[in-house]
DNA sequence: AGAGTTTCGGAAAACGTTATCAGCCCCCGC
DNA sequence: GCGGGGGCTGATAACGTTTTCCGAAACTCT
């Protein structure tokens, strides 16, 4: 119908020249619009590729250039349920770049994180994008990536200094909570966080040790560790509980839904008996009922600055220092945090905080 | 430190070919394993390889050999809760074939959806994966797709008869939840689904229709449509109410979730009273309180399909019949359905099914 | 032992771009 | 009128593979 033969093959550079009668020099050139090019010239190229539908071969393009317009993004496990909407912005900040984005999801193990570095880097991506799965075990694969091409780390860390990275501030989302808690007059708050030196964890702990004085001075001694699971929420709440605390600081939204689940099980009154914190604002928290204060990460802004620092290379010879970006988060409170006074928990107003119209539109 | 000069620069066939002694195309051979070589000089070339750390440049071998080892993923929106699990498992699935996966996210929108389609074809992936955004909009675009690179249909349809599609058996599965509520003794059940006439939608709604008539001869008309939110699964407990219901068969997760939360709001009994029910086993239907019976779709299963599908191409000349692939669903059920007789909540059995561990490990 | 047949290895031609290097033409200034 | 810049343009050499196409051996078989 569109005219051309069963063996349908792409139009390539050579059709486009032959049918606008110049060279293939001066059609790359009109396209890419690397050096000027007389502009009835211009124009009958542009046309004649317009009317063959020209694409041009990126896989020549980029043996040539060496350069694939093309970004690798590991990250441990895309079902932590964090991660969907850091990949969404990610991905369109990169597109935005014109950059297409090859993932590789390395199931929590170091490994295989190892060896999609490696396949991504065989592939020439330009950069990389590595929530690292281990602070420490994906050091190597990491440090030899970074030496090959720029690369970004995010939310995670990986030991010091081995590249630019990207990250929440912890410490500043802990303290927007335990301010948020002290003026709703909360007095016995214990931590409920992950144990390990895995960043988020580590800083989250320091955070509240460092910022729970002011509430009550044996406030930073009551931490009580897991790790970042609903199942450890769960069970932190019977550890605490003998603490008698009136308020759960936890280390993420997980725990912090397991943590609910079982108070409401215990048929304990939150927020008017105790009130429970979470971090990270995942979907979950805000459906969870009743919903659950939580720092949210800006995750549009956190994606946004790691397409910006990809954008920048190295630039400079030496070896640069790198580049570290913290962002601010943001508080938001929801039921699980209200003012203890009212002891009924609140009806009727599931969620005023603007909540995502998270919708399953199959 | 390891004696490459400052300008580096990625081993080459070349330089193995130099380095083993031989020609670049007994080195290409050996590597590949297209033709059998000699089994002293295939060793020399391995080692040569080993040693000098040689990857071959994948856009060069695209170049030459057009296949790309690449395939496209679009899909609506990565923060779906369903799509992350699948995500998952179709990236480890297609990189066990050795193939890196392209990731777009088209925001609900065809026209993104079209754009990303067309600029991964440019990028000659060997293949596309489609989630398509809209049954009918997105056609046009899957269509011009699919006649230049093997494509197949996941999750969702688009129009008939476009591309090979995997997808679950709706039909079965909503068999099993009715099965299930009549035998655990619910009489009077309504539907909430959602409208139009996307597939999930559609074929759920039919199902339903067509399978609720054991039940009672009333049930088929019951049925109460929105769309696939969590903010219609709210609304929808008000509308359905004035039926008195003993079950409530909602079309996903989100809406059961949102069910779930109204009905708690209004200190109605789950499952004593009501019994409500989803459909696709998202993360939260496991998190609920109480756990939300639901119907999983076999992730894995649908995945490693969507795979074999892209492995075996076209193959016959002349254009063959589409192949159209539904999997069987599987019954979750939890404290959500729970006879009646009980009148009261199970407590400390939260899920006793197997809920995958989900942990957020920063 | 000679002809056919396999087996192995090398030279070289693609693949579709981009970048380099000249060439051409025209115009300017002496 | 003539040498020398500038714009534009066309050949052509890369880029790093894979894949013919061929020779040269080494066998096999009569």
């Amino acid at each position: 119908m569109d005219g051309r033969e069963p063996g349908v093959t792409e139009a390539t550079l050579r059709d486009v020249a032959r049918a606008s009668g110049c060279s293939v020099a001066t059609v790359s050139r009109v396209l890419a619009g690397t050096r000027p090019v007389g502009a009835e010239t211009a124009e009958r190229v542009r046309a004649a590729a317009a009317q063959l539908g020209y694409r041009p071969n990126q896989a020549a393009r980029a043996l040539r250039s060496r350069a694939t317009g093309t970004v690798g993004l590991v990250l441990p496990q895309i079902t932590n349920p964090f991660y969907p909407a850091l990949v969404r912005e990610l991905t369109h900040a990169l597109h935005a770049d014109g950059r297409a984005v090859l993932l590789a999801d390395c199931d929590d193990d170091p490994g295989a994180e190892a060896e999609h570095i490696a396949d991504l880097l065989a592939r020439r991506v330009d950069a990389l994008l590595v929530i690292p799965a281990h602070e420490r075990r994906s050091r190597k694969a990491v440090a030899a990536a970074a030496e090959r091409v720029p690369l970004v780390l995010m939310d995670r860390g990986c030991g010091a200094g081995l590249a630019d990275s990207v990250a929440v501030d912890n410490t500043a989302g802990m303290a927007l909570v335990l301010d948020h808690l002290a003026a709703t007059g909360r007095r016995r708050v214990c931590f409920v966080g992950a144990a390990g030196t895995a960043s988020a964890a580590a800083e989250r702990r320091i955070a509240y040790e460092s910022g729970a004085g002011t509430l009550d001075p044996d406030a930073p001694g009551r931490v009580f560790l897991g790790d970042f699971s609903v199942e450890w929420g769960r069970a932190a709440v019977d550890e605490v509980w003998e603490q008698r605390p009136d308020a759960l600081v936890c280390a993420n939204d997980l725990i912090a839904v397991g943590a609910l689940q079982r108070l409401q099980q215990l048929g304990v009154d939150v927020p008017g008996r105790i009130a429970v914190t979470g971090f990270d604002d995942i979907p979950m928290a805000a459906l969870a009922a009743p919903g659950i204060t939580t720092v949210r990460q800006p995750v549009a802004e956190l994606a946004a600055e790691a397409a910006r620092l990809l954008r920048r290379p190295p630039e400079g010879g030496g070896p640069r220092p790198h580049r570290t970006i913290r962002l601010a988060p943001e508080l938001v409170v929801r039921e699980s945090s209200a003012p203890p006074q009212g002891g009924r928990r609140p009806q009727g107003t599931p969620d005023n905080n603007r909540t995502a119209k998270l919708e399953e539109a199959q």
